[in-house]
RNA sequence: GUGCCCGUAGCUCAGUAGGAUAGAGCACCAGAUUCCUAAUCUGGGGGUCGUGAGUUCGAAUCUCGCCGGGCACGCCA
């Protein structure tokens, strides 16, 4: 465990630090001056808030009490050792416990450059070794298309796999089709008879069966192509054909509304063909060997009043024994599979394609089945997070300060094409992963049309536009910033606000490495107009004060400094417009 | 009734692994444009972090009880 935070940590200041702590720590255990640190405590500050010290950490506060033995000069000792480090400039530790530190100007510098060289590729590591990770999200049924209650978790797990690719892992972005099952069957004998209403025959919609136009389309494809050839083929051709027929096309709607928002899957999983290779015989012996399964017969929930309710022996799931509070049918009385039990069997599946990880995204109306799922998975790998599962709350959409009621049943559902259409792509995918996904999030439609401080899409681009605006001036007046080891004494040009815009700059890899640990994309956004901000704001000091300016055409080695450091900018924010998939506009 | 998630400023949300005086944006008030993009910035007011206890040097953060909201709760998918 240890380990993986050296290595997360390795590229960047917070980083070393840690790293530096960790190993104190190790000496003092080892040296028996106290008995174990817990090094999951230890912090490294670098908000900005903390205005005592460029970082600051609680080592000291939370170790000097473990020293065992009184004579130690613990504070003494640590200060000599901190002094020793060749990329801390100062530190004092102050009267309540907390070590303020400034690095050394020219440790900064370096990777500042070190950021600069490696360009598109800062951030980058090697921290999953490559291991093959697999994302499945939206697998929205294929009875329609694709609409906002499936938006979210499509923009999250797009997201979520560019960071984890960025880190070093292999990563497949994985749909799940459910294309067998009853909804598939009512979808099948909703599109026969849109077909046979073209025809003239007089059959009505059922009220749970699917009434959107789009089946109304595929009904004229087929009439165009088969007239009414179906109307009396064999019944059994006939839905297999309009079965099929219906999926292959909506899973093309699916893909069309997708690229819209540049989200593309690398492989589309049918649950038809994990029926058909029987992969629910082998989990079935997995579970059998465990003495996971038995046949029992289900209580009936308390509270509720169910009215027929009906006691019935089944094959049960002994989900109990590993994470949940219940058993789950595994079967149903009449001896089928369960849905659950095929769901699992395609989890097998997945493990059995040999990935290292599988991550989930899920709405929050299927919270209920995680801790079944993941029973599953334990039992199948024996690794407890080998399957790691996030849920989505839900978004509701505000337009004029009113919420847009959607009901598919009645087919006033809202498409994801038609929110692209009056939205827009970066608005939509940034919004969709700025709030953690477990809060009930509002989007207010006219409110990201909107291009002002409300909307932090815009305020993000536009920071970058005007960074990129400096840029383009300076190639007017032929500077250039090509050597940059040249000026490793940058910072004799720089004010404090530049000095720490470059700290927030340099720990992009830091926030890389904790959005993936958390799974939480929003914690890119909030960096970035953190950032904004901070740029914003000294943007507008050179209004006031000249020699705040970034280009001052009398003083080319001082403008040059200033341009290195907006070159980090840019490449920072390009390279997270380029995760979160937004765009970058040189001017705006 | 049970499980999971959420509750932070009038509104929408952050709070980075338990740290120093809880932060942004909007809205409200007052200002900044002969000057690299004012789609921006500066200042001001506004908080019992739902509530009560506990854990400790220290809690919005961890534990427990309560209150309020969301999702789900036999074989549907």
């Amino acid at each position: 465990m240890l380990q993986d935070y050296i290595k997360i940590f390795m590229i960047d200041y917070i980083s070393n630090l840690l790293n530096f702590f960790y190993k104190f720590s190790d000496k003092l255990e080892k040296n028996n001056i106290v008995k174990k640190i817990n090094k999951s405590k230890i912090s490294i500050d670098f908000s900005s808030k903390s205005k005592q010290g460029e970082v600051s950490s609680n080592f000291y506060l939370i170790t000097k009490k473990l020293i065992l033995d009184d004579n130690y000069k613990f504070k003494k000792i640590l200060s000599e050792e901190l002094k020793n480090l060749d990329y801390i400039d100062n530190h004092e530790i102050s009267v309540s416990g907390f070590i303020n530190i400034f690095f050394k100007k020219k440790y900064l510098a370096e990777h500042l450059q070190y950021l600069i060289e490696q360009d598109k590729n800062y951030g980058k590591s090697n921290f999953g070794n490559n291991q093959k990770l697999n994302i499945e999200f939206v697998s929205a049924n294929p009875t329609g298309p694709i609409t906002v209650a499936h938006l979210r978790g499509a923009v999250l797990g797009d997201v979520l796999a560019s960071v984890f690719q960025q880190i070093g892992y292999s990563v497949t972005r994985e749909y799940y089709v459910n294309d067998s099952g009853s909804q598939i069957q009512i979808l099948t004998n909703s599109l026969f008879k849109r077909y046979s209403q073209l025809l003239g025959y007089k059959v009505e919609l059922k009220e749970n069966e699917y009434p959107g136009n789009y089946l109304i389309e595929l009904a004229k494809k087929i009439l165009n192509k088969y007239e009414d050839y179906w109307i009396k083929a064999d019944q059994i051709k006939r839905e297999d054909y309009f079965r099929e027929y219906a999926i292959s096309e909506l899973i093309k709607y699916i893909q069309d509304d997708l690229i819209l928002l540049n989200i593309k899957f690398d492989k589309f999983t049918y649950e038809s063909e994990i029926v058909k290779k029987n992969i629910i015989e082998e989990l079935f012996l997995i579970l059998n060997n465990k003495k996971l399964l038995y046949e029992g017969i289900l209580e009936k929930p308390k509270g509720e009043d169910i009215e027929e309710w009906e006691s019935r022996k089944q094959l049960l799931f002994k989900s109990t024994e590993i994470f949940d509070d219940r058993d789950r049918a595994f079967k149903k009385a009449n001896g089928e599979w369960t849905y659950f039990a095929n769901d699992a069997a395609y989890h097998l599946e997945k493990f059995k394609r040999k990935y290292d990880k599988l991550i989930n995204i899920w709405g929050s109306d299927h919270i209920g089945y995680i801790q079944r799922m993941r029973s599953i998975m334990m039992a199948v790998t024996n690794k407890n997070d080998y399957l790691d599962i996030i849920t989505c709350q839900i978004v509701r959409l505000f337009k004029n300060n009113q919420i847009l009621k959607m009901s598919k049943r009645e087919g006033n559902f809202i498409t994801l094409k038609s929110l692209f259409e009056s939205v827009g792509k970066d608005p939509l995918r940034y919004f969709m992963i700025s709030t953690r996904s477990e809060t009930a999030m509002d989007f207010n439609m006219n409110k990201v049309l909107e291009k002002n401080n409300e909307n932090p899409v815009f305020y993000c681009q536009y920071a970058y536009a005007r960074a990129s605006s400096v840029i383009n001036k300076s190639k007017d007046l032929n500077i250039n910033i090509k050597n940059f080891n040249q000026h490793i004494n940058i910072y004799d040009y720089l004010c404090e606000d530049e000095i720490n815009i470059i700290l927030k700059l340099l720990s992009y890899p830091y926030i890389l490495n904790q959005t993936a640990k958390f799974k939480e994309p929003h914690r890119l956004t909030n960096y970035l107009e953190d950032l904004s901000s901070s740029f914003h704001s000294f943007w507008n000091k050179g209004k006031d004060n000249e020699s705040l300016r970034l280009i001052d055409p009398s003083n080319i080695k001082k403008t040059q400094s200033k341009l290195i450091w907006l070159n980090a900018f840019r490449i920072v924010f390009k390279n997270l417009f380029n995760i979160i998939g937004i765009e970058s506009h040189e001017k705006m």
